[in-house]
DNA sequence: GTCTATAGTTCGATAGAC
DNA sequence: GTCTATCGAACTATAGAC
């Protein structure tokens, strides 16, 4: 946003800005939004508190910060990775629940620090619920679309389902306890693991949504 | 708990502890554990801020009691929809499924008001991680081994990441549930969507199993 | 059991030096 | 821009009257 400079950003100097971004991920991350303190992300940022003020004005404005920086990545990369889907292709939907699983999960996204503050905020965290959907609703529109489009015999409506149920699961998969690693009695995931996570979700959501095509036909 | 008194509860007249509960209940619901506050929850019920201690010490305390009450019902109730399932129907994984979500979302359930700490709960809400673990761990165990004898062909694994995605459909559908008329604590689906909810829930969980399991066999 | 009153802490935000 | 210092409000929990 700010453009007052023309040079480059500090050479291999990460400015206090972004540090404060990152250590406010962190903590919304653990603690949700009503449970970080601005103490707490000062500490982690080793920076002033007051400077967060500074830069971000209020508590409400450093979270809004925190979220659009992601967001806006994530549903870009997104919609790039819708656009290469061939639509056309008998596996093309579990291609287009892939684009819309990997960005987030991935370590670009922020990986599991970030994922869950994406998952905090889809059931309500945080205080403007405004804020969800002005970022990810025009990329939610366009998945819609391509489902559609694959699937032109489901109505609109089921394939809105279909969207939804899929951002259950992504929020689910977040989620910090009750892995099904621990249920199976099983070693704990590592981050290796993510493709695995990856291909498994976009694989649920593909058997789901075609059998909410199947039952529901337009 | 309580069984000083041989006799029964005052007769039409609502104790000032099960108050507490309720509106806790709608405060958290609606807050987070972090975002509730115990004189929003003692204005809510109608009690001093100090009886709530008394009856349960702390807010960690008053939290428990509110996350237990529901869970026992909850998955005595789901268990007890398990059994009268025929494992030997073709249909009866979507069964599973249905025992799985009803009991969360019906009104005896708490309906969405503690669906949605349910949902906060299971993204990490709270300060007991056990305390989901303990709750519902148990029941998880059952509804798995029932998945694993109606497909006999799917590893053990398979069926407890067919179980955590239907854990993570459930929470991404009460989470995004979340409006303001619920704030008076009156219902904001009607029972027939909560019905047709149910239904899609299942038949994208058990799609999604069923993918999984023709994905990855033993 | 239920209340009022308050202790003791932590919070978000601001003021002002540098 | 970044710091120290601090304000006023809100918080959890406790004390003690009834």
């Amino acid at each position: 946003m700010s453009t007052s400079q023309n040079n480059a950003e500090p050479p291999g100097r990460m400015n206090a800005r972004e540090c404060i971004l990152d250590a406010a991920e962190m903590v919304f991350s653990e603690a949700g939004f009503a449970g970080a303190s601005m103490k707490a992300i000062a500490l982690r940022a080793g920076v002033a508190q007051g400077l967060i003020h500074y830069h971000f004005q209020s508590k409400d404005g450093l979270y809004a910060a925190v979220v659009e920086r992601r967001a806006i990545w994530i549903t870009t990369t997104r919609e790039a990775l819708l656009d290469e889907v061939d639509l056309t292709r008998p596996d093309a939907v579990r291609h287009i629940f892939e684009a819309f699983f990997r960005p987030p999960l991935g370590p670009e996204g922020g990986g599991t620090v970030f994922a869950r503050i994406f998952a905090l905020l889809a059931v309500g965290d945080g205080r403007d619920q405004a804020l969800a959907e002005r970022l990810y609703d025009p990329s939610a529109r366009r998945f819609i679309d391509a489902l559609a489009t694959v699937r032109p015999d489901a109505s609109r409506e089921t394939c809105a389902w279909g969207y939804s149920m899929a951002l259950g699961l992504l929020v689910g998969a977040v989620g910090r306890s009750r892995r099904p690693e621990r249920l199976a009695g099983m070693p704990e995931r590592s981050e290796d693991d993510t493709e695995a996570l990856i291909r498994r979700l976009a694989l649920h959501a593909t058997g789901g949504f075609t059998a909410l095509c199947e039952e529901d036909p337009v």
